[in-house]
DNA sequence: ACCTGAACACCGTTCAAGT
DNA sequence: ACCTGAACACCGTTCAAGT
């Protein structure tokens, strides 16, 4: 909410009061969506349950993405706190991409959002200065740590997203026995180490690697080449 | 296409002779989205644009979702040549990657279809056994190959969901304008960082730093602990 | 077996009018 | 300034019937 410019400049009542404010509405929105997920979230149904009529959510919302949007501010500055970081860059890189990354596994609601920008929110920001400037203690020039700092919110993006889509198949099993027919008939021959690992994909797929990976990539940034 | 149970399985017929086909759906449905954008492709817009009804094309595909599916593995199958790798594994990895990372960005439609699926098609898992075979060749157990390959994929379909959306967003500027408004009046007391690279945020993750990314991550895969 | 027509249960958003 | 009602232009999918 903090940062997001409100579309209409609150001067002095000239005019009708106001019997929904934009709080209530984002209010509404969060509940609807943690009770019910992301996609029971319309402008219709939002407005049915503030007690009102679509169009006058148009009055304190852009439209449905700025809603998402100011959704995801919101969660960022309820739910991310500050922790105590490491002193040593690498672990302050660490911890810092460690603690996005929780907050964003924590509400599987957030794909749909998280894709719409790169830098979340205003409350995320303090997390980004720790990644950059820790990358740059780390020996990296302010551009490489930029960089780096990108390179690491593909990484969890990207973990996140595929993480989620595979929460949402698992109910639906024509994709996983899809996937066990075409694992099952590899040809050893042409794939032979998929082949060896056919019947471990799932369970090995299935494990939280987030750390290993981030570990993995942050290393590798700060291997000055 | 191919690895794709049919859902009626074509025993010899018995009953009304088709007047479309699997093939002629994939292919109709390929052309409006390459021509008009993902979004433009409804069953109903497919049903018109190949001369028949919406519900025609429930007795060829499964629903809209499998649709999607099927023209990843379309796409796939259509555009993936195998190239001449790098014989040395930390090279082969990265050229394998690199392949997969390029046929991605190449087709904007893909992102919806991309969070759908962890293998992409039967075409790409060539590519998947090259970075797995690296992994193990640098050194990795299989297990840790696997856990390799998932990170790199992450790491890959992050670069491309967020590229795709920061290119949907490029054309509304009010996203644009906020970001700058926020990156402007940056406190460089408890933002140092972040305000020193303000005013070249915005060119600076524009660049592509895919392979950069990507070296980084293989090369701390390879450093093995 | 394959296709059609009509219907169900929805969407986001615009427009014109009311208080 | 804020809200309402009606309408526009759509969706994916089910169901019952036709050939």
């Amino acid at each position: 909410m903090e940062g997001m410019p409100q579309p209409s400049a609150p001067r002095r009542s000239p005019g009708r009061p106001p019997r929904i404010s934009r709080e209530e509405v984002i209010g509404t929105a969060r509940r609807l969506v943690t009770e019910e997920g992301v996609d029971r979230l319309t402008m219709r149904r939002l407005a049915a349950e503030v007690g009102s009529t679509p169009m006058a959510l148009y009055h304190h919302v852009r439209n449905k993405e700025e809603l998402l949007v100011l959704l995801l501010d919101d969660y960022a500055a309820r739910t991310l706190r500050r922790p105590e970081l490491p002193a040593r860059p690498r672990e302050r890189v660490l911890a810092a991409a460690a603690a996005i990354h929780e907050a964003l596994a924590a509400c599987p609601w957030i794909v749909e959002v998280l894709t719409a920008d790169d830098l979340m929110s205003t409350s995320a920001l303090w997390f980004v200065e720790q990644i950059v400037d820790g990358l740059v203690e780390g020996g990296l020039s302010v551009e490489q740590a930029v960089h780096g700092y990108r390179a690491i919110w593909y990484y969890t993006v990207g973990e996140i997203v595929v993480r989620a889509t595979a929460a949402r198949r698992r109910a639906d099993d024509a994709r996983a026995t899809y996937r066990e027919q075409v694992f099952g008939s590899l040809d050893p021959g042409e794939l032979p180490r998929l082949a060896q690992v056919a019947d471990r994909w799932a369970p090995l797929t299935g494990e939280d690697t987030y750390p290993d990976g981030l570990r993995a990539l942050v290393d590798g940034l700060l291997a000055v080449r």
